[in-house]
DNA sequence: TGAAATTAGATGACACGTCATTTAGTATAG
DNA sequence: CTATACTAAATGACGTGTCATCTAATTTCA
């Protein structure tokens, strides 16, 4: 095995795991304010974008790649999200949050800005964006760099390419 | 938001957007030899630990954090693998490629060694180890970290701390 | 030796996540 | 005006992935 064989699969795994890692925690995080991490994910982007058709908050959405019926359906039974007819095109649903699914986005930003700045005390910031650098080289090809830009997570989008 | 949060949350998803397009890369490139990804990572495993028992083929899986007995199942039914008692303790189950499951597993094999080039391509090799070492302190402290030590995918276990 | 603790694996329950197909509403072209 | 193309959302099918609980076998130890 060369190291370059040694290093993808290194990297490959490592960025497996990561996800792996971080999704244990904020299941648990989560379960504790009754939402799963994709629950948690609509909940911020639509408290950012109400309201919003299913497909533009799909665009929106890291967590999924098609439209995110099922997702948002459970959020209605749940009294998360309401669904709304568009006035003149019956093909499009708006959705917006509730008053518990607001409630609900409030506990989740502080809950994140807590876990932001124990993320940061691991390791240097540069580190960080140096990181996120790579990994954002690696993804501005795919159809996922256009969420990414979307959500604002993109440094120098410029340099996209 | 500060630098520090926006540096975090851009990397918790970007993590989570490599993760997803990686995945579906390799669901799409898996199906192509009847597999999915979680059953071709067991073939590799087990092509390397045979036989093995389903705990501690558990313990060297990244994709999957508890015992993969319903994994296990279906590719029992799909002839991937075979189970076999363990003949003194009977809470054991050992399990073993079948002739199509090896099969599979130089297949996959030589398709990994593939997309291990392409993946090299994209980057100097250094920046990859990079990214993979700030990865590897992220996850030194958690549980996965044994599992990815079994599986030879950490660099320099000796500053895991 | 025999009850209690421990262990491996199986199973229940739930919510994804993906791709493919279907349904239904709207726009377009002839 | 109507058949066709297009579009958004719903649905079907399938295989995870996680946590909790259960079952059965074995070990421990009083």
């Amino acid at each position: 095995m060369t190291s370059a064989h040694f290093d993808a699969e290194r990297f490959r795994y490592l960025i497996l795991a990561a996800q792996r890692l971080g999704q244990r925690q904020m299941n648990a995080s989560m379960k504790a304010i009754g939402l799963t991490p994709a629950q948690s994910e609509v909940i911020r982007v639509l408290g950012q974008h109400q309201p919003i058709t299913l497909k533009d908050l799909g665009e929106l959405l890291i967590c999924e790649s098609g439209s995110p019926s099922r997702l948002i359906d459970r959020m209605v039974q749940d009294g998360l999200v309401e669904k709304e007819p568009h006035p003149s095109d019956a093909r499009f649903v708006y959705l917006r949050l509730t008053p518990t699914g607001t409630e609900k986005a409030r506990t989740i930003e502080e809950f994140e800005e807590n876990m932001y700045r124990d993320l940061g005390l691991l390791f240097p910031n540069q580190e960080m964006s140096m990181v996120s650098d790579t990994l954002q080289k690696l993804l501005s090809h795919s159809p996922i760099a256009d969420t990414l830009r979307k959500r604002g997570l993109l440094r120098d989008p410029a340099e996209t390419d």
